[in-house]
DNA sequence: GTCTATAAATGGATAGAC
DNA sequence: GTCTATCCATTTATAGAC
């Protein structure tokens, strides 16, 4: 693997785990294994790095959440495998968590990988309610965008709850709740 | 106002903006117009300063929160005022915020009362909930836990979303999304 | 109780050898 | 390209004068 790669790499990891105040660039060297000047070779410096990291975390995640949310299934059952999908509840969201650090949603360039993620994610969970309304699955009535706001916000929110008890179970909660209510506008005929 | 309580209430302002990591001394002293040797005087250091000053934040937010849903009306109406409470969307929740620190979250004793304030939270909704359907406003299926649960992070959640867009609008779109969904298990007669 | 002075460690970055 | 050495500000805390 590539220096740069390797920094890159580290970045994310220590991002999640400690925010970016919390990042100094003396560690994300002594995670990588590199010397101080192989970094400021590479990189403009932290805010730098953070940017191609944070960039490269929410790519992974939009892929991932949209292969639940392409998947086969009613859109009952796509949004399920979203909210549903295996995560590590308690390290959080390595996106969300970066709203929470005052450098970066300061900063347009760091916060705009993050606008665009999170806008792209309530987008598409938008399409597959609209689309299982079109199909008859869910009640008409439903308003797809605040509902895929709503979705998404379940689980950002649950990982805050979680991490308040350091338990999982309030996540799981959330996510149970959100999805019974969901359940109760799927129309009888597609059930 | 005494010194302890500007230290305090500087502390509860800069934990708020920046964060635990992102709080030093140095600040939270030239906040309060106080000296070094005041704050170390009063408190043991940093994050005994930190505890009185998270405790403070999260009895206030209970007492907040409480006044909202023990306020009169149905179960949906006061789920609904909690909701649609006056709030500083892009500001964040001060007590959310401490989950997303690290040092916070590995203290116990730091994160006892994030724990302790969301856990009341999630009790005291899923209380109401009971009661409405006790008296017959919502549908016996609904589970009064997990849809607290799901209330309790939205709001947290919708923050996080709200932050990234740099916009109230997700945090808005996530409540009326999660009110629509509530409002279709009032039952007909209480409606 | 409150202040200034000082200290040891870390933060973020630059210089320059190899 | 990568490394070590160096730099100045900040962080967190202690000492001790008033």
């Amino acid at each position: 693997m590539s220096t740069q790669e390797r920094l890159v790499r580290s970045t994310q990891e220590l991002l999640w785990e400690r925010g970016y105040v919390g990042t100094s660039p003396k560690a994300i060297l002594e995670r990588a294994g590199v010397g101080q000047g192989s970094m400021y070779h590479h990189f403009a410096g932290k805010s730098d790095l953070a940017l191609a990291a944070i960039r490269r975390t929410a790519e992974t995640m939009k892929e991932s959440a949209d292969a639940c949310l392409s998947g086969p299934g009613t859109a009952y059952e796509r949004v399920a495998a979203y909210l549903l999908r295996e995560r590590r509840v308690l390290r959080g969201c390595p996106i969300g968590r970066m709203t929470q650090d005052r450098d970066v949603v300061q900063s347009p360039e760091l916060r705009q990988p993050l606008d665009e993620m999170f806008g792209w994610l309530r987008g598409r969970i938008a399409e597959v309610l609209a689309e299982g309304q079109r199909r008859g699955e869910l009640a008409a009535a439903l308003d797809p965008a605040a509902t895929a706001a709503t979705v998404a916000a379940v689980v950002q929110g649950g990982y805050v709850l979680a991490r308040a008890a350091d338990d999982t179970a309030p996540f799981d909660a959330a996510v149970r709740g959100a999805l019974a209510l969901l359940a109760s506008q799927v129309t009888p005929a597609a059930g």
